[in-house]
RNA sequence: GGAGAGGUGGCUGAGUGGUCGAAAGCACCGCACUCGAAAUGCGGCGUGCCCUCACGGGUACCGUGGGUUCGAAUCCCACCCUCUCCGCCA
């Protein structure tokens, strides 16, 4: 959510971040908008006032029993009241028409976002290990991993495309990185553990900024709640409302979490194998901290995310996304992705973004400032560390061997109950 | 699901139609006292929005949304949440 005093004092400003985003000019629109607003919310307090000062004096003339000058100021009031309710009408249809025009435009970006319309422009920033060499084709996991445990023929009988069944060993592997991941997060990089609601309600999902715009991406329960599409909107928040103590921030919260997403708009894409899932499980990192913190939290979340990459030992590259690629509530946004040998590319395994106040507005989350009167908004940040389903893509491909068994990597051995790959079945 | 109790400022907690943005206490800030501190005394101390160059003024907010009334924290309706007991249940 946008600060309208923001947009009323830096109308230029405001427009030239929308136009990075590859969007059109709206300060003028929303400041006629905000104008007229507040020119009927004048009008209505007026009246109001007016109103106060005569029931005032009606109190104070029916004290001392002065029951004319009552019934004279009573009649007052009465014609005051014939246009008061149109006008209060009016002050709030102007208020909410302003409201959802703000809750609808995206966060603006970072002057440091490189220009850009779209993933073409985005920035590799770093590329961390080499590609195993095989002396094979390496396969595609949709095509091989079935035989190891990834079903999802019958996980389409029971729930449609876009589902799938992990069986015995393959199951194991899924729990194991998702173990794995939530140890490291909570170890070292110091994020609490965290075990949040997965259903919402509106109010949360329009926090995190999914709402109004992006309904369509979400399941829906019949109840009214949503299904969280990520960890992100019940972790973020989970200090909405809030007056925090400047003490207590940053706070870092990590959890594992199933994300549900009903990938409107995306068919035809990623329709084989496990990328692309209406279901997957994904560690999400969250830090909600003061605006000073913001960047060095930036720089600790990726650091965690890309941790998990190096001790899993899979190749990946650091990605700065242009202002045309970014999610609606981020500032700055940095993608890691992984390499996948059955492509020969890298893709998208985590976000990492900041979104600095855009969020805490939304959510009216805040904190007291030592030694300052008052309450600053906080900031917030959120990424994935790392999204578990396509992590267990990359390993099945990049420790895939030539007789379609499957390595397993060595830190997660502990958590394999002895076992050190998958064994095809037939 | 049934029955009951309750949601007031950073916290505790008064307040059942007007002068209540709201007593009191705690916490916090300033001043006094003190070598310093504690204790004590005095004063201050909510948030949003609008108007104003400013000083300042107005308005709204006592869970949320409606309603009654000249006037609502207080009365009425709906909803949300919390707690207690009963039932059911992983």
């Amino acid at each position: 959510m946008h600060d309208i005093r923001f947009i009323r004092e830096n109308p230029a400003a405001f427009d030239a971040g929308l136009a990075r985003r590859g969007l059109d000019p709206l300060s003028a629109e929303i400041g006629a908008q905000d104008a007229q607003w507040r020119a009927t919310s004048t009008a209505v307090q007026e009246s109001l006032a007016r109103r106060n000062e005569a029931s005032k004096a009606i109190g104070a003339a029916m004290a001392r029993g002065d029951a004319a000058t009552a019934d004279a100021l009573k009649a007052e009031v009465a014609t005051l009241k014939t246009r008061l309710p149109e006008l209060e009408t009016e002050e709030k249809a102007l208020a909410e028409a302003l409201q959802a025009r703000l809750a609808a435009i995206p966060n603006l970006p970072a002057p440091e976002v490189p220009e850009g319309p779209d993933e073409t422009a985005n920035v590799e920033q770093h590329k961390w290990g080499t590609p195993r060499s095989l002396n094979f084709a390496p396969q595609d996991h949709a095509d091989f991993g079935p035989a190891l445990g990834l079903d999802f023929e019958a996980a389409a009988a029971i729930s449609g495309a876009r589902f799938a069944a992990l069986r015995g060993q393959m199951a194991r592997l899924h729990r194991a990185l998702g173990q794995f991941m939530l140890d490291m997060q909570t170890g070292s990089n110091a994020y609490e553990e965290t075990n949040p609601p997965l259903l919402v309600r509106d109010e949360a999902v329009y926090g995190t900024g999914q709402l109004p715009k992006f309904a369509e991406d979400l399941f829906r329960t019949t109840t009214g709640h949503w299904l969280i599409p990520t960890a992100e909107v019940s972790l973020t928040n989970l200090v909405r409302e809030q007056i925090l103590a400047e003490a207590v921030l940053p706070i870092r919260m990590t959890a594992l979490t199933p994300c549900f997403r009903s990938e409107a708009g995306s068919a035809g894409r990623d329709t084989r194998g496990f990328i692309r899932q209406h279901q997957f499980e994904k560690v999400e990192l969250v830090s909600i901290c003061t605006p000073e913190q913001a960047a060095d939290e930036h720089e600790h979340m990726l650091q965690s995310a890309q941790g998990i990459l190096e001790a899993l030992g899979l190749p990946y590259r650091r990605m700065l996304l242009c202002a045309g690629d970014m999610g609606f509530s981020a500032a700055k946004t940095f993608d890691l992705e992984v390499w996948l040998p059955s492509q020969g590319v890298y893709r998208e395994i985590s976000s990492i973004s900041t979104c600095g106040d855009f969020q805490a507005r939304r959510m009216n989350a805040r904190f007291r400032p030592e030694g300052e009167k008052g309450t600053r908004f906080v900031h917030t940040l959120n990424g994935s560390g790392l999204a578990v389903g396509r992590t267990l893509v990359a390993v099945l491909e990049n420790y895939q061997n030539a007789d379609g068994s499957v390595t397993i990597p060595e830190v997660l051995l502990p958590y394999m109950g002895g076992m050190t790959e998958l064994t095809p079945k037939l």
